[in-house]
DNA sequence: TGCTGATATCCATGGGCGTCAATATTGACG
DNA sequence: CGTCAATATTGACGCCCATGGATATCAGCA
């Protein structure tokens, strides 16, 4: 995708009021942040060495079983906010930049309106 | 090329694993933009005129009953996106541009991982 | 081929959530 | 005070979702 687009379809939320179409697309991917296990993969996943995690590096880290785990990686997936990669036997998520990077300016608050 | 580094509070998901109880807040705020009414509202109050819009102006905006939109403002005052001010009869909603800035900064990837 | 470890899928369950009708509250105005 | 308009609260219903146990798939290895 080139640029243009990406600055035209993140303009922050002041600009335009979201069409339905647009806030669903962009509702489901704030849903899956809006679970504290997820947002915290995510934060693991993009602060581990190399920008990449795999699935045993987080079992570790919660307190949780593999399966759920691996149904929070399937949602973050899912929405466009991960990608994944099989290299033998272990499955290696990284975050997707552009993803984040979409939110992040939707939420940015313009100069004018931050008073 | 570092730049200021916002708040502590607001560092990018990469700088450090969030801990339980921060990913839990922060998951709170991101679960009341996962709805895409809810994203709609935020949107509208943002760019309204003023930058408030009251409860008329939204029930006029969507296909909902009052109840409904009334809930979800009380959503997104919950978790600190939203104030409330009564006027006379209207009660008109505005947003919390630094409760948004919080979320963008968390959201922002720094260009060592972005590649 | 069979075995073992890593990860994903399936299924059931309990709780949370979006919606709305009915009702309550609040303020303005006579 | 009484009435009306704007908004909030309550209660109920149906559905989605986070979780985990059982099981399946997949890759490496003997």
């Amino acid at each position: 995708m080139d640029e243009l687009t990406v600055l035209d379809c993140c303009a922050p939320l002041v600009r335009q009021p979201l069409d339905e179409e647009r806030a669903a697309g962009l509702a489901r991917a704030f849903k899956a942040l809006g679970d504290p296990v997820r947002l915290r993969i995510v934060s693991i996943v993009a602060g581990h060495e190399g920008g990449e995690a795999c699935v045993c590096d987080l079992t570790a880290s919660f307190d949780l079983a593999q399966p759920t785990i691996s149904h929070h990686l399937k949602v973050l997936k899912d929405v466009g906010l991960l990608t994944s990669e099989r290299r033998g036997s272990w499955v290696y998520y990284r975050i997707v930049p552009d993803r984040l990077a979409e939110l992040s300016a939707l939420l940015a608050v313009p100069a004018e309106v931050a008073r």
